[in-house]
DNA sequence: GTAATTTCTAAACCTAACTTTAGCTCAAGC
DNA sequence: GCTTGAGCTAAAGTTAGGTTTAGAAATTAC
């Protein structure tokens, strides 16, 4: 089944747990570059494994498959991670990964700071304005939660 | 503007900085009901500008808008949420952000356990296992990233 | 009274990351 | 050599949370 002269799309969906057509998904999106066989199929370096193994561990992550595409491209001719460039890239998790934590516990604190109050006012409650990785919009809310009585 | 006999949705739009076409959304959602007036234009409470914003805090936290609607449905009468509401809401909101920290801080601690191991192997790593909140299939990942050498 | 704004509905579109379907072709087993 | 199973492509569907568009009706402003 594993041919000698690379492998199919259905071992790999196999040794990597994905979905064939995730890994045609991923090769549309630039992630892997098989060639193919006389016939038209598919064939794949017995290092796409790992390649692939790379992808969903980034994913874990929370890389996007373009930002996964360039951190894969930034290898040197664009070759498969070896244990080397893990640990590199692996930096780069590491840190992506404690913005994310110090994010949430920027809005932990904040909603400790709020659990009491019950304001909900929009203009001047902090968990508006808490864990917002970038604004949004120019304006952003003005508003309110603790407004006047009914209707 | 704010006519005395119900709020128009651009003004609740105007004061919560949302975009009508959202609050349309939320109404398709049963987050909010409003009433229509006359000539068929919605006509919404003034405490709906109170519930739009406990619905733009809880989606902070992570909460899905089915979840949202079952949250506000759980106040009797269907009632926006009151301080007191949201003193006992808000505890749930920091149970949940806890249990999304504690399952990035395990991931965390796996991946510093494998920056310097690099091998990648998918039966074995400790990555692929780690901030599952909930397993994915029945079978799982079997596979692996250090394999044999090439092609 | 008329013009400009809002609002209305329904349906289509958007992103991300895939899956499903349809209709065919290729490859492998016996 | 014939029957399956595996693989192929292109296009459409899926989920979440909305936005955009089109065309019509209501409301507000002057």
């Amino acid at each position: 089944m594993a041919a000698s002269h690379g492998l199919s799309i259905g071992y790999l969906a196999e040794r990597t747990g994905l979905a064939v057509s995730a890994i045609r998904y991923y090769e549309a999106q630039g992630l892997l570059e098989p060639w193919r066989n006389a016939g038209g199929q598919r064939r794949f370096h017995r290092a796409d494994i790992r390649r692939l193994s790379f992808v969903m561990i980034a994913q874990k992550f929370g890389f996007t498959l373009p930002e996964i595409r360039e951190q894969l491209s930034s290898l040197p001719g664009g070759r498969t991670p070896t244990k080397e460039d893990w640990s590199r890239l692996s930096e780069g998790f590491r840190t992506h990964l404690d913005a994310r934590i110090a994010t949430l516990e920027k809005l932990r604190d904040d909603l400790d700071g709020c659990i009491g109050c019950g304001c909900l006012s929009l203009p001047s409650c902090a968990l508006y304005n808490a864990g917002d990785s970038a604004a949004k919009n120019g304006q952003g809310p003005r508003f309110l939660m603790g407004d006047s009585p009914e209707t």
